[in-house]
DNA sequence: TTGAAAGCGCTACCAC
DNA sequence: GTGGTAGCGCTTTCAA
């Protein structure tokens, strides 16, 4: 029979033309069982002959894996996350593993949609960026004992696999910073993510060590929903600013909030550190780009990325049974937003 | 027999509690042949009291669908990419397709790496948003009947399904714009990619149209492979802008590339737009968030993303037998980054 | 060291 | 209308 251009050349076909049974042949190719040298250089030639390439799906049917990994991630288009995302395809493209990656911008029924399809679709494992503050969905997968990880998002009192940073040291951190630069009156802008609550946790921790306490007028919680973090992180810096005692630091949660921040404070006449510290989180590219460079609270994306990958193999392969977190540590990246508070600097 | 709750379920299972044969039950799932409406509602029953999913990768092995698309992309952190994974991603999940993405550095060896892989996993179809200069893997898949579309990348003179904007149109459009605004030496940064050097052609084409030619010491086309634009196009800038005859405008051939521009040249202390004016290319969210808001040539990222899906699926879906190219159009979204040049504004 | 054969979960053809 | 059955391409006993 003649073999054309396009047909599909199966494991029969290396069979035939190595001259000898499929099971053999699936010997070789999963390195399994007793094989003589001289069949196996046969068939590895047949193999490259015939460019043939096993088909994964009818191998994952008897059991084997997929070599993919489902992704949930809020928002692509949100410079943390494809960052992250980018350093979790690298490292599993080192481990043979691809990605499928879905947005689902916090939502819960796309949350449950993706599960669910991507499970038909017989992933590996699930790495979760997503919100989740529901934890049901995720208990029912861990019950199912599909390997799941969550990155970037701890469940402190729930046994699972996660990396994450140190959400409270972070804004701990970042509180500490202020204060030693003598800002003693500071605005905080966060969503509304376990994330960023712990970060104001740490943050008022901070404070509270040096018996301050943060003005629950310069605190704002913004819903999880509002997508537009730019515009948000200037309507409240503009709330901030044009009261009377208006503080003279302000603690964004993320880089864009402190983008936002800055371009309004800046836009009323304010400049930037000189009358009015910014403290970023995340330490992502923008931070880099806006104007001047941002101070912020640097977490290791691509650590995390490198992290979430191996803690998700290791589970994969089984040879890690019982749960583990890893942590890591956020870092201040001092760059041009913030500055030393001089009381001539609050009248501008 | 027990019925543990980490059984997998399948189709005999549905049957068997449906006291039909899987044949039927089959056909209830997919909805072919004849079944009466008890039966169906019985089955349909069944399966929902089961909570069973069709195995999307048996059904594959018999020939259908996997509903998985292959994107290939250079860079998942490069924000124009982001974005536009975003919207594909998005339109995907509408019409019932995941992602598996993959970042491919405009290396070739990877290119080929992922395309092979994703094959074996018989995803449905290619996304390429990749550099595929070279064309060859590309005319390999389209002779398998693979469905391919190309984005944000065209290949004029090559019969490939495609999704691009007129790069020339781009170019074209900012020359115009710069030479309304009194420009008449201006400086042009670049990457080596096809969709770039259109944007110089259209470019260079608008200044001849003036009469005018660009000088050859601001131009300047950088290797694919450097990976920083912001340093690229501060380090280009830096050049520019020291010499006597400097030019009064850039235009930077990404969003990133003229990001660094500004910063350098408010570092070598010009003002923006008064002392040099700016433009971009993409419009993408740092657009806004650099200060000067920068003025720049928009793609329609979320068309873009859209017209590739849809494109993809009914290429996918057999109704469109003929290739096809759908080209949209770029606009100048006009901020704060350029301004007319005045001849006192050189000197400053 | 090799191969025959029994599936994995599903679809599709052909009988009844 | 419904069901039996032959595969899809592969892995994995179990015999030879």
């Amino acid at each position: 029979m003649e073999k054309g251009w396009k047909m599909k050349i199966t494991i029969y076909d290396v069979a035939e033309a190595a001259n000898v049974s499929i099971a053999t042949v699936s010997k070789v190719i999963n390195n399994t069982g007793n094989i003589s040298d001289k069949t196996r250089k046969r068939v590895k030639q047949a193999m490259k002959d015939l460019e043939y390439h096993p088909n994964i799906l009818a191998s994952a049917l008897m059991g084997k894996q997929t070599k993919t990994i489902g992704l949930l991630i809020p928002d692509l288009a949100n410079p943390f996350f494809s960052e992250l995302a980018r350093r979790i395809e690298d490292r599993g493209h080192e481990l043979g593993y691809n990605l499928v990656i879905c947005n689902t911008d916090y939502d819960g029924d796309k949350e449950d949609k993706y599960l669910q399809l991507l499970n038909q679709k017989m992933v590996d494992g699930f790495v979760l960026a997503s919100g989740f503050e529901d934890l049901e969905k995720v208990e029912e997968l861990i019950k199912r004992e599909i390997p799941v990880v969550i990155v970037a998002r701890d469940f402190p009192m729930f046994s699972v696999n996660a990396v994450a940073i140190d959400d409270f040291m972070g804004g701990y951190i970042a509180a500490n910073h202020l204060m030693e630069l003598g800002h003693k009156n500071i605005g905080v802008i966060a969503r509304d993510l376990w994330s960023n609550r712990e970060r104001l946790r740490g943050f008022n921790h901070a404070l509270d060590e040096h018996g301050l306490k943060l003005n629950k007028n310069f605190e704002y919680i913004m819903d999880i929903h509002d997508i537009d973090h730019i515009y948000e992180g200037r309507e409240m810096t503009k709330k901030y600013l044009l009261e009377d005692d208006r503080p003279t630091a302000i603690f964004a949660c993320n880089d864009l909030l402190a983008a936002g921040a800055i371009q309004e404070a800046k836009e009323l006449g304010f400049k930037i550190p000189e009358n009015l510290s910014v403290i970023g989180f995340d330490n992502t590219s923008i931070a880099t780009v806006i104007d001047p460079p941002l101070t912020t609270i640097a977490q290791p994306i691509e650590s995390m990325g490198r992290e979430v990958m191996d803690l998700m193999v290791s589970i994969i392969s089984g040879e890690k049974k019982e749960k583990s977190r890893v942590t890591l540590l956020p870092s201040l990246v001092k760059r041009k937003t913030t500055k030393a508070f001089e009381v001539t600097s609050n009248t501008y």
